[in-house]
DNA sequence: TATTGTTATACTCTATAACTATA
DNA sequence: TATAGTTATAGAGTATAACAATA
């Protein structure tokens, strides 16, 4: 049986998605990079910028713009690493982790619409799929606009 | 059991999916959107080119420096409508054809490497569900980087 | 006047290269 | 000298508006 390509699939699922993440993000003051940056400082502070631009695979100056703007409201705050005062550690605050959880139930939810059509089996398989698919290789750097 | 957002399983997915593409298509000389335009004259000759442009979920605009290229290649011809010669009527050549069929057999090939990590039933599934979930809504209009 | 295809302009996003402050 | 973070510059990609040809 042909389908469509994986890439045409692919985009259009992820183009569907992206739409859904940003009106819920938008609600919230953040645009989609503000969050996974976010999103990043659930497992723990990051020790340097640069860590945390290679945990987001993003690129180091454009991490900077998320920052500011996430500082600004107070949601992160940067801090010189007394040790090595070069280094600044991204920390989390408390109004930054209500802010990312609140977001991510909402995105949970909408997932959860999103994947209805797919009976129970079919969508457990999804997910497993996916996750396996991307955990095959090595990530790559921090570069391009995905 | 808890697993990474969509957007970031997608993303990465897509990524890999695109990286593997232009790989692919370089070989042949083709840019990504020139081989989403060419693929999309496989079903049949565009009788406007804003019509080929909804077909790709494309701007009008960003469609003409992909048929530029494709025409340099002779890979398809732009020729007006007798009966309203504002249009132009797009159209493969046997040229362009076969150079869309290799690259198409290609990346059927990388696509079905690239999901060799899953078991049979969940490849089927995956590949069923990402089919359904696409043919969900009615497609967003031609903008974007997607 | 309206529409197709094209060109031109402005704007956004990304990549690269300076620059600063520490070490 | 080397590194973390920042700022500045240039380039690519996209959106919008103007334009020429045809209806």
């Amino acid at each position: 049986m042909d389908r469509p390509e994986l890439g045409v699939l692919l985009s259009q699922l992820l183009r569907e998605v992206i739409r859904r993440e940003e009106e819920i993000l938008a609600r919230a003051g953040l645009q989609m990079w503000d969050y996974v940056v976010l999103a990043a400082l659930t497992d723990g502070d990051a020790p340097t910028q640069s860590q945390l631009a290679a945990r987001t695979r993003r690129d180091k100056t454009r991490l900077i713009g998320n920052l500011d703007h996430l500082e600004d409201r107070r949601l992160v705050t940067r801090s010189p690493d007394p040790a090595d005062r070069r280094n600044r550690v991204v920390a989390m605050t408390s109004s930054g982790r209500a802010v990312w959880q609140r977001c991510h139930e909402q995105i949970t939810a909408m997932e959860k619409e999103l994947l209805r059509p797919l009976d129970r089996a079919d969508r457990a398989a999804f997910e497993r799929a996916l996750v396996r698919l991307t955990a095959v290789d090595a990530r790559t750097p921090g570069k391009g606009r995905l």
